[in-house]
DNA sequence: ATTTGTGCAAATCGTTTGCATCTGA
DNA sequence: TCAGATGCAAACGATTTGCACAAAT
């Protein structure tokens, strides 16, 4: 039993064909930030069959099982984290790309106080870039 | 000639019935974040003839034209924020509104440097925020 | 008179869903 | 066996666009 099984199986997923595939393509040690798209044409180009609604299924369920962790930037598209540590994002304007920040490379310092009744969920930081001119 | 023709006049755009009656309304002093949606039925109510696709149209002007800033949260939404100064924001994930934060009530230390030949072009910050429990 | 804006409906994009069919435990 | 997963195509919601008509300079 390989290691995505394991961790499709303490999910309580089904380690079905492409749930397999999928997640081997995703878990290969490296982090990832991957469009549904991407990793469809990914599969695609794997000879892996499936298709793009279960690309969006599996991706969906691996964030509610905390194998990944949903990145929202601009409007349209939706990432997805493999590093599923809390962390920011640098994001390059001229492509669409993310990239990780080192855990620990920035600090923010007094973090305001939510209003009354409110408490903070989650902190996110995002610094967008571009090419220097 | 009122307050809001003589921004329109100064970005340039042509200050007709529909951008003026819009403008208007976001521009009443308030800050407000807007979606377009909201301006829509907003600009119903009060009696105001203009079709959804112009809120849109006058919407991204308007951005354009630097007399709004776009803030774009979750996936879906696009806010208008009319306040267009550089400012983080508090996303109240029950109702997914978004509460301004106070300049300076946030500071961020240390910014990683962004990788070669790279700019940074905005720093955005986002607290999502719940109901306590 | 010319240029620019508006309204409508149709088009687009990313994503989700309904449902019949398959598949893993 | 049989709940749960997959594929396809159709449904979706937010936003944009093409084009005929209307209004501003």
């Amino acid at each position: 039993m390989t290691k995505v099984q394991q961790q499709l199986q303490k999910a309580g997923l089904r380690p079905t064909r492409q749930r397999i595939s999928l997640g081997e393509l995703l878990f290969d040690g490296e982090d990832h930030h991957v469009t549904a798209e991407w990793l469809y044409e990914r599969a695609f180009t794997a000879k892996i069959p499936v298709s793009l609604a279960t690309v969006y299924n599996t991706l969906n369920q691996f964030t509610q099982a905390g194998l990944l962790r949903e990145v929202t930037v601009d409007g349209a598209k939706t990432y997805f984290d493999t590093n599923t540590e809390h962390h920011h994002h640098f994001y390059r304007e001229e492509d669409g790309q993310l990239i990780d920040i080192e855990k620990g490379a920035v600090s923010i310092a007094n973090l305001p106080v939510p209003p009354e009744g409110m408490e903070i969920s989650r902190v996110s930081l995002m610094i967008r870039i571009k090419p220097k001119v």
